[in-house]
DNA sequence: CTAGAATATTTCACAGTGATATATATGTCA
DNA sequence: TGACATATATATCACTGTGAAATATTCTAG
């Protein structure tokens, strides 16, 4: 297990609604998963190609159009991707650069310490409100979106707008108590 | 800028606070970095290397014994050290497995959904416990860090506790909100 | 009609992961 | 003492994932 290409099932998932080209991936990464899946070409591209290989996807026929390549889940991806919904996730390796400044910057004066979490900070409400609109659009539009995976996609810009909160409060606790410290 | 080797100000902060092993490097990310920086030995031991050819760190004269080989910073790795704090910092890429799930999850049931949350919260709780302890460790043994340090490492603790709080915050209402949901 | 933005794919060097192989040193229990 | 497990220590591997750049076409606004 444990070393497995994950955009697989980013790419399954995302066709799994429409057929769509690399391009089109990367797009709906941007949009859509931005703030928690990031995708980019460079892997993008190759994971097609072996999906393709191990037939989990397939060239959407007669639509070979120009350049385009257009791609489709076949049954077999469908069930590869209901698998992976099944199995464990994996707590994912972390590095926080913020973290490591904190911890090994002894030599870093209090105000440079300060002004690096109130970016962080600025940050941090930019992303709150950026998902308080999301949500805004989700409720208000009325979208065609059923109630069901209207709960889910809540769910996802909650987490969002949680840490986000999470990540402001400890910023300004954070900020205060440097304040404090004299010297 | 941007493609850069982050190991790199990882092992000079260690070695800033003494000399140390490759083996020394890993062991201290997996104990006192636990948690918000993670390091492995296939990318350890060669950045070592290139530190060295960059100057940044040296072989400790004189401990050479038997195969062990003993980093330490160098003056130029100390300047290094201190640019890198002066930085801003980058925002990583994200990739949360549990969200791209919680998108994708259609036809994952209502239980199994359920399910993966409460796996989730019961992590995160474990890692409540454990910040919690590191804290009362902290306080309680009043233990040779000085008063300036020891508000930055109660900083890093805190992060972690207000982290996991928040998330087990949404783990359980977002159980909540699918229990609600029928079907 | 033309400059620039958006679409689309490919390629590259590098960062980072986790497993495994190898070897020595140390502690411990019979 | 010997045997066996565990800790120390380094090296190597295949692979995942990142971000930038190169290339070419198509769409769009002035």
């Amino acid at each position: 297990m444990s070393l497995v290409n994950k955009s697989i099932y980013a790419i399954l998932g995302i066709l799994s609604i429409q057929p769509s080209t690399g391009y089109d991936i990367k797009r709906y990464s941007d949009k859509v998963l931005s703030g928690f899946w990031n995708e980019n070409f460079g892997h993008i591209y190759p994971t097609l190609k072996k999906m393709i290989e191990s037939g989990l996807i397939e060239n959407v026929p007669g639509e070979v159009e120009d350049r385009k390549i257009k791609y489709a889940i076949t049954e077999k991806g469908k069930g590869e991707l209901k698998k992976w919904l099944s199995e464990e996730i994996q707590t994912p390796a972390v590095r926080s650069e913020l973290m490591l400044k904190l911890l090994f910057g002894n030599d870093m004066s209090k105000e440079a310490t300060i002004d690096m979490l109130s970016k962080q900070k600025d940050i941090h409400e930019e992303n709150l409100i950026k998902y308080l609109t999301m949500q805004q659009e989700l409720t208000c539009e009325g979208s065609q979106i059923t109630a069901k995976r209207s709960v889910y996609y809540n769910a996802i810009l909650r987490k969002g707008i949680i840490n986000s909160a999470a990540n402001i409060e400890w910023c300004e606790e954070t900020i205060e108590s440097l304040k404090k410290l004299k010297g």
